[in-house]
DNA sequence: ATAATATTGTCTCATAATGAGATAATAATA
DNA sequence: TATTATTATCTCATTATGAGACAATATTAT
């Protein structure tokens, strides 16, 4: 970010709508396990989740595709509200300013940044594999972190997450949760994998894979030879009937 | 509302977030069916949802509790927040400046009620018998509709009902959405006819009566002798065990 | 080649849940 | 006392689920 970037910014209060932010869990699943794409705050040793403001002239839920899209360098992701988090008292104000302060950025007291935000939770599901972030504004590092290993939190950020968390959960058996944070094909381990990660409890195979065949929403495609002593297992994709079909 | 408490409520714009509302669903259960609480505007024939905005010195949800509680007249409302409405265009402005005009209230074109307001979205589920709305700010009238005949509807608020009502749906069978709809006590077809009207759907009275039983939530109460020429059912009630959880 | 090993894909069977009809109990009224 | 309209259960077929067992197969070791 440029000295210019930076003063435009800092000036750049009447462009969004006052004291409403963004905030952005965004899921993806790496090493069978369920993971969330943190920030790190430029400067000090805090993780925080992507987010931004809302352009005046943008609807919400297109700022919040804005502002993943931008991270992640995905198109057309999976996005779901999940809950607001408006508290009086959310601690932007002193770790904004301890921000300012490690980076020597000087902004009045009264600066729009510092106020009261009411902060709009969305949960993304993206393809790990397909994820490219990029590193904005105020951010100095990136990583993906395992939901429950994670790290300092910036604001009331440990409060959003677990949330996000749950609402993921109540919706695994309604919506096509696999559909968006698996690749293309998959094998029955990976999507049973990734149940278990979600829901924090273990699945037994067979009864698991009985389930998800009678669903009639896989389609078995080639088998997936790794070189490993043993049969190799088949890899599915989801059907065109599900494709179809809002997940 | 007095002149002067007009006056104070058009000049308030420092007292709330600027450009953020609440809309709540308030969910009733009465005659059998599901209903909803609505506001009709005054001088028009127009019908919204209760709202209001929120202070500068309070929660986001004690701000919408305490728009119901003024609005319905009871304490501990059960609230859930549902969706975020924040569409570019939301036809706020059309509709309270035709709502100006027909009251004669002047207000100048840049007035904040003629913003853009990104609109929270709450549903409450209320006894609906211990309701007592009460007529504030710009309503002339109150009511209760049944869900499929709904009034003419203010704002995008024929979207954000529908909404309310998906996420009830949903909730139905994780919150004990009857707690907090049905009186102190009930019949089994009363709690039946709920599950009917929320869902949309006929359920089988013998199969529900025993998947509800089975749940061991209810409490079989005395008998209610209504004077049919039948057999009188029983009362229950939700149990201690219920009591102390979160619904 | 053949055996051993680690998985994967199915099968089986007991148990639980659900759908749908049938029957018994009961609070009035005729 | 019979009739009627419900309510509360019961029954039984069907489906879903939990849990263990076993056959198939892709490699490595012998």
């Amino acid at each position: 970010m440029t000295e210019s970037e930076l003063a435009a910014f800092l000036n750049s209060s009447n462009h969004y709508l006052p004291q409403i932010s963004i905030d952005c869990v965004v899921f993806g699943f790496h090493d069978n396990q369920l993971k969330i794409l943190l920030l790190k705050m430029k400067g000090l040793d805090v993780w925080s989740l992507p987010g931004g403001y809302i352009p005046q002239d943008e609807d919400v839920e297109t700022a919040a595709m804005g502002i993943l899209e931008e991270r992640t360098g995905l198109k057309e992701i999976y996005l779901e509200q999940f809950g607001i988090f408006g508290k009086k008292e959310r601690y932007t104000k002193p770790f904004m300013e301890s921000f300012f302060k490690k980076n020597n950025i000087q902004v009045p007291e009264n600066h729009w940044t510092l106020q009261r935000f009411v902060s709009i939770g969305y949960y993304a599901l993206v393809d790990f594999s397909k994820v490219n972030p990029t590193l904005v504004n105020f951010t100095e590092d990136f990583d993906w972190y395992e939901i429950n290993k994670l790290p300092n939190l910036a604001f009331d950020h440990d409060e959003i997450i677990p949330k996000a968390l749950q609402t993921l959960q109540l919706m695994l058996d309604h919506k096509l949760v696999g559909f968006n944070l698996l690749g293309e094909v998959f094998t029955m381990i990976e999507l049973q994998s990734l149940y278990e990660t979600i829901l924090g409890t273990k699945l037994r195979r067979n009864n698991f894979q009985r389930k998800m065949l009678s669903l009639g929403i896989l389609e078995r495609v080639e088998k997936l030879y790794t070189g490993a002593a043993n049969k190799a297992p088949y890899l599915y994709k989801f059907n065109d009937k599900v494709k179809n079909t809002e997940h």
